[in-house]
DNA sequence: TTTTCAATGGGACAAATGTCCTTTTTAGTG
DNA sequence: CACTAAAAAGGACATTTGTCCCATTGAAAA
């Protein structure tokens, strides 16, 4: 559900360490929307501490969440390969600390460093990996099915994000994500 | 609605023409099942005649629809990167050709030729781009909303999908896509 | 041509989910 | 501590979608 990428993290730690011009450290607070939707940005950032959300809103203001990301996580590198508007606004939840990079270090980095190279390779493949089956499931098994499943890969998801967060994940509205839950707990209290 | 990819079609028979025993050609009737879910493949397929689709399906049996495919369109690449089984089946809907490539070429390619590199890269970073809205987009709306939307993008597409494929793709069921369509007729027959 | 089977279309009802509101709880602020 | 605003919970009803059928059509096979 949150989503990591240790492997990236370590390694993009080590250029930090190693080439500090290049690469940043950015702070940002709860609530704090670092991409809007629909813009231009030219820098792609790396998470090492602390949770976001992506999310694409519609125009009556919906808001979808494609993905948490967690440590090792990189967003804002679509746009380095399709030079178009952003997609996603990528918005804090907890206190996030990131390493960030422009553009054009960032396209160097491709064609210099083979390693880095097959590392974002692989951090785009497994974010197509991972979304087939989720909206597969999402759309094929009710709320509950689908609430149970959460709490199976991440126990305590009730208590880091909010419901409208997780309900706005799954695609329902909060009050479908309350009554499940609710009927949720009356069927493990009969137990 | 139907993928595609010129450039990198077009780059994959440069490279066919100049260095052929690499890279070889196959040809697929339809309804043929090309990759199956869960299993492990060699290779790596860009299709450069014909349609395919890409599907998930459960335990009950159900299809869901990820992508249909058409000429560019890479299938097979994914397990290259995270050497794990594959997550869809890949099945023709027309005739189809492709060229493919063995894993160990193909990963040969992506260090030696630039180009290439970045073609999938950005391939991979389009099927994610891709597939945002749209899942974003049938979750929101109904059936309906997303008929008219498919109608907008491929106007032909009852001609040449099947309806239950349709279905598999929106994500709903046969039943519900009939009604979907037939009450959209009405209205558009009243005016 | 007849037969067969899959694809299509749709009726009737059930179930899931959404909409609209109101109430309760919680956390933060003056 | 009282006050306020946001988050959470849920009642009542409407709407959408699914399930389970069966009838019709069309195309392929015998």
């Amino acid at each position: 559900m949150i989503r990591i990428n240790l492997e990236l993290a370590r390694y993009i730690k080590k250029l930090y360490g190693a080439n500090e011009h290049d690469i940043s450290e950015e702070k940002f607070s709860p609530k704090h929307k670092i991409i809007e939707q629909d813009r231009r940005y030219s820098k792609v950032y790396f998470i090492t501490e602390g949770i976001t959300k992506c999310y694409i809103s519609d125009e009556n203001g919906k808001e979808f969440i494609q993905e948490f990301l967690g440590e090792g996580m990189e967003f804002g590198e679509l746009e380095v390969f399709s030079k178009k508007h952003t997609i996603c606004s990528v918005e804090t939840i907890t206190q996030l600390k990131t390493l960030s990079i422009s553009h054009t270090c960032f396209n160097a980095l491709l064609e210099t460093d083979n390693h880095f190279n097959r590392l974002i390779m692989k951090a785009l493949a497994d974010k197509i990996r991972y979304k087939a089956p989720r909206h597969s499931y999402q759309h094929s098994y009710p709320i509950e099915d689908n609430v149970i499943r959460l709490k199976k890969i991440f126990p305590e998801f009730t208590e880091v994000i909010s419901k409208k967060d997780i309900a706005n994940y799954i695609g329902v509205t909060t009050r479908s994500l309350n009554r499940a839950l609710k009927e949720l707990k009356e069927k493990t209290d009969q137990l």
